[in-house]
DNA sequence: CGCATTCAGTTGTTGCGTCAACCAATGCGG
DNA sequence: CCGCATTGGTTGACGCAACAACTGAATGCG
């Protein structure tokens, strides 16, 4: 049985393992904590303030579910929830009407101006802080070079997400 | 409504996202492929991975847990199901008859030995082979900082851990 | 020695994500 | 126009993870 795959280096395993654990503890870390303040899943958050950010706070579905990295069945589950909760209102599109529009209310609009500090305060904690700045560039160009593997499209860092941090309150004016 | 909430500046906000991205897409990344190749969740894989370097190859279900970052009762459904079919055994512990101790099978051994080529040209074709040298030292760096916060106790980088991409062969033989 | 507490694991329930099937609307080729 | 594949979205069933409750064994304390 010869054998031709090229195992890792110590240095590549080493540097792996922790990608791999990161990739693991943060989810829940965000997910605890958005979940415990504001009753929000780390993903709901992020779909909430897509639509918030959305020119008249309004997307079709596929648009999120792109946007999201999510898929159409997942997020129609969600929206279903949250439309249920008052946060979102879903309607028919009038241009395409096989397609649905998703709307945040201005429920979902104070919700997530609420939970966005507390959130904000997390990723500095767990993440930010612990970064010197030449680190988070590092970091950039790092997640940058593998994300161009993972996600070839570049769906998920589409334009809007990086205003998934920024406050609120400009959008509820 | 005074806010004194620090909001990320652009350049956290962009090593933000990515990272983000980054952690959403990897462990769907890794779960396809194990499971398309070997029918094996990543978490699957690691637990396998853990018993096979193992003393004994057996391991405390407690231990096992803390090392896959697994809650207990996760850990015993899933080793239910690996029992079930064949890739591990569970006995109650001679020394401490609350604990139960578990060991993989020769089955379990072949299964990961199989299947730990395609998963390391897995791990090379998506993130690895995307990083020079340097970029590697780095992540390590960064990698462990962020651990820091998020895992004060490094249970999830524990020794063996390591391990888990090297050949198997060796524990075979 | 007897009882309470803690520890190790399992089991049942609930909630979320995925997959496959489905319905409705569009638009395109004949 | 008329069939038919394609697109947009929803629904239902199934699998896995989190949480809580429970069993049984070990320990500690009076």
């Amino acid at each position: 049985m010869t054998d031709d795959t090229r195992w890792l280096a110590p240095e590549e395993s080493a540097a792996w393992v922790r990608l791999v654990a990161l990739a693991e503890l943060l989810p829940g870390a965000l997910d605890a904590q958005l979940l415990r303040d504001a009753g929000l899943t780390h993903f709901e958050y992020g779909a909430l303030m897509a639509l918030a950010a959305a020119p008249e706070r309004t997307m079709r579905m596929t648009e999120l579910a792109s946007r999201t990295n999510a898929t159409l069945p997942r997020l129609s589950h969600v929206a279903r929830r949250l439309e249920e909760r008052g946060l979102i209102e879903r309607f028919p599109c009038p241009e395409d009407r096989r397609a649905t529009n998703a709307t945040i209310t201005p429920a979902g609009l104070a919700l997530i101006s609420e939970a966005a500090p507390g959130h904000v305060e997390t990723v500095r904690a767990n993440v930010l802080d612990a970064l010197a700045p030449e680190q988070l560039e590092q970091l950039y160009v790092i997640a940058g070079a593998v994300l161009a593997r993972l996600d070839p499209d570049a769906r998920l860092s589409a334009t809007s997400c990086q205003f998934s941090e920024g406050p609120v309150d400009h959008v509820v004016a």
